[in-house]
DNA sequence: GTCTATAGTTCGATAGAC
DNA sequence: GTCTATCGAACTATAGAC
């Protein structure tokens, strides 16, 4: 039978409360298999090398997730929680707003280069149709680009945007840009500022499709 | 001894001639090589599968190619010999003229899925310092950028352009706009028109870095 | 919950026959 | 130029002790 806990909710593994030690080794193992994806992508991981790198043998790996396809499954699932969902949580005020808001996550992911890697290499490998996040990044550049554009479309609306703006294809060029910019960036972190990137280039869009002022006002949180 | 022929120049092999049947054997390796590397990766692949997809055992691959690796960098090479020094072989008249060409590349990159997802793929893995296309990567990058910033450069003296435009940063802009779009589109190529999208783009950027017109001719050879 | 042990594949690379 | 045979190592996954 089955006793692995892969689709549990947070820290209901035990009657014993939310902090259990299990959830701690769970965690550290999602931890270590998001740089490994990122090193070798989904194939070529390995699930002793990734118990090894945690203090674990591939047995104890293997209570806490079915499989690899299983682990795999479960860190797009965890971050997926941990940003896209927090990044659309509150409404946008506007598309500045909103544009601001891109700028702190992608200066977010300058600070997490494990995670942005990875990010990089399943996204690239998952346009296999057999790959196991195949359906993942469809179905997340589908939301993202759709939540995008109703943001934008909103800020049309209310007369921020220019009434001609082509919010579903903004929202998928922003998309792009963040995309290939990160690719830049993992390859010579040293040498691209990617905030510093994204926001020249931001500053330019708002300006060709705001219906007033020619470009973002200035950065109060992010680097 | 060393008995592979991996960095000869195309056609050296034989004293019989440019088109020994060696060299045919050899071409389809490296096609086969492409769709492998696009949908495993470079570390997953497997060179007993790639020689078997070509109809020759593992050690008949082995006498064209030294190892995976060598086989990678053939790949890799031949890749660039193909476009990169084809696409900057020419001068370009204008930036709109560059513009032109972009748009038809890409098009032809829809044309060809495999080599186009392979970079996808190997661009994201290749951020490892460590991996055997790390320093293709960063060098492809690097003069991609510098070309065709020069080539814009070149438009700005001209007064095509503005002269308060920064080649740089357009041209690593115009080039991740190019990577995004190729993420997006591998994933899902039927609801991806590519060189539709990087066209949108590419309009409104002339038109915010011309100094006179406002928007691209319309494209007369590609797609 | 973590361990050891092991089954059954497959890997890259080498050696040598023809 | 392509083959067979083979090496040592690594892989996922399972079974069962504690």
């Amino acid at each position: 039978m089955d006793r692995t806990n892969s689709g549990r909710l947070p820290g209901a593994s035990k009657a014993r409360g939310p902090y259990a030690v299990g959830d701690e080794r769970r965690r550290r193992i999602l931890d270590a298999a998001v740089d490994h994806f990122a090193q070798w992508g989904f194939h070529a991981s390995s699930l002793a090398r990734i118990a090894k790198s945690v203090g674990v043998t591939q047995g104890g790996l293997l209570h806490h997730f079915r499989g690899k396809e299983d682990l795999l499954v479960s860190v797009l699932e965890r971050s997926e929680e941990q940003d896209a969902e927090s990044f659309f949580a509150t409404g946008f005020d506007s598309a500045a707003d909103c544009f601001q808001r891109l700028l702190a996550l992608v200066d977010l992911n300058t600070r997490r280069p494990g995670r942005t890697r990875m990010f990089n290499v399943l996204a690239g490998e998952a346009s296999e149709p057999g790959h196991p996040a195949h359906a993942f990044f469809r179905r997340r550049y589908d939301t993202l680009a759709t939540r995008l554009a109703e943001t934008l479309q909103a800020a049309v609306e209310s007369g921020e945007l220019r009434p001609d703006t082509d919010c579903a294809t903004v929202a998928r060029e922003v998309i792009a840009v963040m995309d290939g910019t990160q690719l830049q960036w993992a390859l010579a972190p040293e040498s691209v500022d990617m905030t510093h990137r994204l926001r020249t280039y931001l500053d330019r869009l708002y300006g060709a499709v705001s219906a007033g002022a020619t470009a973002l006002p200035p950065t109060p949180g992010a680097a």
